[in-house]
DNA sequence: ACGCCCCCTGTCCACGTGGACAATAGCTGG
DNA sequence: CCAGCTATTGTCCACGTGGACAGGGGGCGT
């Protein structure tokens, strides 16, 4: 589970942190631009920390041809030199397996490149915890099943429909059963949700206020 | 950085769970009760992996006066046999450093107490990359009215109130404006946004797919 | 002054929706 | 065996909604 170094690829505008980086690969690239990722195809590496600063302020580095390239079959740990909540929910969307600080304890990184090697996800505890807040006032119910405790199987099924804007008519068409029966069960969600809406079952469905 | 066996405490209620976690640590309680927790203290432990099964299926072990004695103060990792995202949330919130199957590799849980004892958090790639689509699929709309771009003042108001439930009738006598006035702005709104229904107008506006 | 847009209002009507009466059939547990 | 829950469907009807005709008054820029 310990990363082979000749797996690893180092990507960095920075000397410094080419310098604080030294020991952890074999191979670091002082790249200025964002198609020194592709270097990692050419000389088969699988594993490639790069800092998010390839690329320039302006462009980010996660929205660059080369990145896009590189993203599917590649292990990329993403380092930023300020690292934000909105950086690192853009980069981890577009398809990193990791982010963190530049300029954090080398150790933590070679723990973070242990992690991702192995096939798991890294963030930091800063944003993570950022994550979990998030999540958890946003939607308390995110999970599904909550909204839907003491409804039954099929009234859960045509609640969740007419929830996403389906008519009764269309619900009873992909349901196989017909409009009467439709309403049938919307009926019986209504009173169990203590709403008189499709629109007020829609909002709690999804959990909104 | 690796962890030193004396610190880690292990508990489970589980036979094959503490034969396989062998070797991760020289101290393994076969605790039942939640309040085996509370052993680390009189011990000097610092890290506990602890199985959710203590505490039994009905009553969470993250709610139990045993874990909240213990929660600040100590390093967590909680494993369970059937992991979900809602436990997962509700165990990281309760304070909890990390959270992971408890039949998974050894090799995982080992590296998970690396992460934890180097004062990070620990969730699998399953329940990580949940969050982050969760968050992102939330986060776009938390700040701004995007919805409402080239809507007049008015049909955004209308629009608004609309999509919170309200229905044509109480948004007139809150707007202190005609019924037929109403329907008129939310005619316009459904056309500039594309929608016919106030329910994918609602849809639309709470940013729901 | 003339268009253009916004806000407001009116009537008529087709349609979807939700509630109020029903009924039949299957399955489960005391 | 019957009570109870669930899924299914029927008819009738009141109501809200959304669209299709309308129209008048006010502000704003060329």
């Amino acid at each position: 589970m310990r990363t082979t170094p000749e797996t690893l690829l180092i990507l960095t505008t920075d000397d410094l942190l080419a310098e604080r980086w030294q020991g952890l690969a074999d191979r670091i690239l002082h790249g200025r631009q964002a198609e020194a990722l592709d270097a990692w195809r050419r000389d088969g590496h699988r594993l490639v920390v790069t800092d998010l600063a390839l690329g320039g302020p302006d462009s980010p580095l996660w929205e660059s041809p080369a990145w896009k390239r590189s993203a599917p079959g590649l292990l990329i740990l993403a380092t930023s030199s300020a690292p934000s909540e909105e950086e690192g929910l853009a980069v981890m969307k577009a398809g990193a397996s990791g982010y963190c600080h530049s300029h954090g304890p080398v150790a933590t990184l070679r723990q973070a490149l242990e992690v991702i090697a192995s096939g798991e996800l890294w963030v930091g505890r800063a944003l993570l915890s950022r994550l979990l807040r998030l999540v958890d006032s946003r939607l308390p119910r995110a999970g599904l099943a909550d909204w839907a405790t003491g409804l039954t199987d099929r009234e859960r099924e045509v609640a969740h429909h007419a929830a996403i804007g389906e008519s009764n008519a269309v619900i009873a068409d992909t349901l196989g059963i017909t409009e009467r029966t439709v309403k049938a069960h919307l009926k019986a969600a209504f009173e169990k949700l203590g709403v008189e809406d499709r629109l007020q079952l829609a909002l709690r469905v999804h959990g909104i206020r």
